[in-house]
RNA sequence: GGCGGGUUGCCCGAGUGGUCAAAGGGAGCAGACUGUAAAUCUGUCGGCACAGCCUACGAAGGUUCGAACCCUUCACCCGCCA
């Protein structure tokens, strides 16, 4: 986590007017007296991160790149991972045999995502070393009564039906008990968080912000009225078609995991991103100086088909995602995949590195139809695959495969190896003789 | 607890016994145009052994030659009354 870090604030608060000039704030507490405590020195503050799913995406990197700005100033971020408001967060549909089920769910889920918080974040003794904590350590020890009394108590469900989030459900046809209360274990969390690390910020997405000065009261409520501590909240920002952010064309969230979306397609929709959102994506989710970005985005404006805003967002991110390594190759495959060249005059090295990125799909006895291998490389139907065809919008090496039944013959194996599969202008595939990969 | 309204394909939403794999819109996918954009136009949009068959209209039964449409029970949602 070192590379094309150049925008690193001095000032303890200069934070902010990056954030600010970025977009990323949307409310604070009292600004004057956060600013006061960021220039006074290291200040701890924390983030949530609920296990909704196996992996972060893309969106998650947007507060999860605040915390790292935040200790790029000097501060000391702690990622917290739901291990128990993972929970809880929806309650709708499950029965009680399923719950022991989802108890290991939510463990293993919470175990890669650790992994994931702890590659963007720097974990050392000094002040600003960042912390990686688990909620569920504090909460699972504790029993129902102990949690009402302890924290319930100091809770008025007057003013939690008061708050947005909570009256915009009602609005919207109500909402569970445990979703109710899942209030009630944030604000708890970070009041513990402020008894053991002496955290004094969170931050989170817009609708959070409910959650979060409920934690305020009630820390003050416990710890005293005079507790200087905040809140900061994030735009939750959504593209130029009203997607939020990260969202992949197919409708999908971008992973970071690999195995979910491989970097290559990290790459791929990087490099796609509308012209109109680019901007956007260079100041949240990059740590390209401010400079930087304002050059891009000139050069966007000037001369639009050179996409160097696009460039530079998929180069820096796949970096901070993937690593060096895997940026080469991932530039690599595009090259040989959408370069001018026809793919026989690439050498076979260059062709098998370029398609390591690619689905694929192995087979070893005769060639099967055209369709069928495109069905199996690309992981669609059938039906997909056929209509592929009929409509066009099929290829095999890059040429158009017209004949639903066509079944390529030994002159189409490139090097012998391999076919080429693509369907439309980026979906491409790749069928290697021998065993499947 | 009582009464009324609702539950349709990825989403919204029409459909009240055959001509319904289900109007229309959105999203998605493909083609043209282009910059591996956007906008626009066109096509497509459950699956398969694809001129046919199978599975689908909250769940399970039933009536009927035939049901998304009628009946029964159940689940969930929304109102009104208690």
């Amino acid at each position: 986590m070192s590379t094309t870090e150049t925008s690193a604030p001095v000032d303890g608060a200069a934070v902010l007017d990056d954030l600010s000039w970025r977009g990323l704030l949307a409310q604070t507490t009292d600004e004057a007296a956060l600013r006061r405590d960021l220039s006074a020195g290291p200040l701890t503050l924390y983030s949530g991160f609920d296990p909704t799913a196996d992996s972060l995406h893309l969106g998650h990197l947007v507060p999860l790149f605040v915390l790292r700005r935040f200790q790029l100033a000097g501060h000391r971020p702690i990622a917290l991972a739901g291990g128990a408001t993972g929970f809880i967060g929806d309650p709708s549909g499950r029965t009680a045999e399923r719950v022991m089920m989802t108890a290991d769910v939510v463990a293993q889920r919470v175990a890669r995502i650790r992994r994931q918080l702890e590659r963007f974040l720097d974990f050392d003794d000094s002040p600003r070393g960042a912390v990686l904590a688990d909620n569920l350590e504090w909460t699972a020890p504790m029993s129902a009564i102990e949690f009402l009394r302890d924290v319930g108590q100091h809770f008025s469900v007057n003013a939690m039906l008061a708050k947005e989030s909570v009256s915009a459900r009602l609005e919207a046809g109500g909402l569970t008990f445990t979703e109710f209360s899942y209030m009630l274990l944030q604000s708890y969390d970070y009041l513990e968080l402020h008894r053991r690390y002496g955290c004094r910020l969170q931050i989170g997405g817009n609708d959070q912000w409910g959650n979060i000065t409920a934690g305020l009261d009630l820390i003050r409520r416990v710890e005293g009225g005079d507790r200087s501590v905040h809140a900061l909240t994030l735009p939750l920002v959504t593209d130029s078609s009203g997607a939020k952010i990260g969202k992949s064309t197919g409708g999908g969230n971008v992973w970071l995991d690999p195995a979910l979306t491989s970097p290559y397609a990290l790459y791929q929709y990087l490099l796609n991103v509308d012209d109109r959102d680019v901007g956007t994506y260079l100041r949240l989710l990059t740590f390209l100086p401010r400079a930087s970005v304002e050059d891009l985005d000139a050069a966007t404006t000037a001369r639009p088909q050179g996409r160097a805003a696009q460039r530079a967002l998929a180069e820096h991110l796949t970096t901070l995602v993937h690593g060096e390594g895997e940026l080469a190759r991932v530039q690599a495959a595009s090259a040989a995949l959408f370069g001018s060249g026809a793919l026989e005059d690439l050498d076979e090295g260059t062709l098998a590195a370029a398609l390591a990125e690619a689905p694929s799909t192995g087979v070893s006895g005769p060639t099967p139809a055209y369709v069928d291998l495109l069905a199996a490389a690309l992981g669609v139907s059938k039906s997909d695959a056929r209509r592929a065809v009929r409509e066009g919008g099929a290829y095999l090496n890059n040429r158009r495969v017209a004949d639903e039944g066509a079944v390529p013959d030994e002159g189409d194996w490139l090097h012998g190896r391999f076919l080429v599969l693509r369907r439309g202008k980026r979906a491409m595939a790749v069928v290697e003789r021998g065993p499947g990969r």
